[in-house]
DNA sequence: CTGCATGCAAAAACTTTGCACCGCC
DNA sequence: GGCGGTGCAAAGTTTTTGCATGCAG
């Protein structure tokens, strides 16, 4: 019932070697090149349904708009309250939280996400306040 | 420089009465009882405005609008996978998970939002798929 | 062939903003 | 009064969708 189309595979390609989280616009920009005709449609219906059936994780960040990300090894996001760009996170010992969650809890915790905020490395270590990542692009 | 506004103050006191987490069509037809010629703009003004001086929170659940939260006390949400509806959660052991995030990190992790999902207790007890709750009203 | 996927464009959904007027301080 | 807040409406941003056509199974 799931049909195979070259532009969603051009997708799934696209994010599994891209590590910055792009947001549908890019993609979009990106697979362009080797699908002139694509439309800004196509990307998002197939963003959403490679979302859907778990091959990448969408990312709402809470402004601008959702991000996309083709890492679905367990991991976290972090993002920069400075300059905007989305990190991956390494972060151990969370494992047991929705188990922690679920205490006191009358229905299923089945899953969660969670973002971390701050400063990233390079606007931390910046003593001037230039944003040095507006958007990926 | 901050001036008192009626609006503002409705606005907030309604969402310290509220614990369903109402998006701002929401907040807009409830104040609009009180405040016949609110505008939706104003609406939106100030319920920024309070998120960003920290009255009140706003809540990206990732599907639909934004939501917001008058309950400033530390909790985390649940959002159910099968009606929408959030919920207040609190969940205690997650104190130290800053520290946690900031190991192998070059930045300054500052807070931190999570969302748990999962099926709320009432569609977790019901046997048959009808969502109880699509949008609070 | 059959039906899902696509391209295109229009529209929907959500939020922000410009401007003239209003009301705190 | 001066300046921030409001109401109104228009516009902006992001995402979805209807429809005719294209292509995989």
């Amino acid at each position: 019932m799931l049909k195979y189309s070259r532009q969603r595979e051009s997708i799934q390609n696209f994010l599994a070697n891209r590590y910055d989280h792009p947001t549908a616009e890019t993609v979009y920009q990106n697979i362009r090149e080797e699908f002139p005709n694509i439309s800004l449609g196509t990307v998002y219906r197939n963003l959403n349904l490679l979302a859907e059936i778990g091959e990448i994780q969408k990312i709402s960040t809470g402004a601008g708009p959702d991000r996309f990300d083709g890492n679905m090894h367990p991991h976290y996001h972090f993002i920069c309250n400075h300059c905007g760009c989305v990190m991956d996170l390494s972060v151990s010992g969370l494992e047991h939280i929705n188990i922690l969650a679920s205490q006191n809890f009358g229905g299923a915790v089945e899953g969660h996400v969670a973002y971390f905020y701050g400063k990233c490395p390079t606007c931390a270590e910046d003593k001037i306040s230039l944003p040095h990542t507006q958007k990926t692009s």
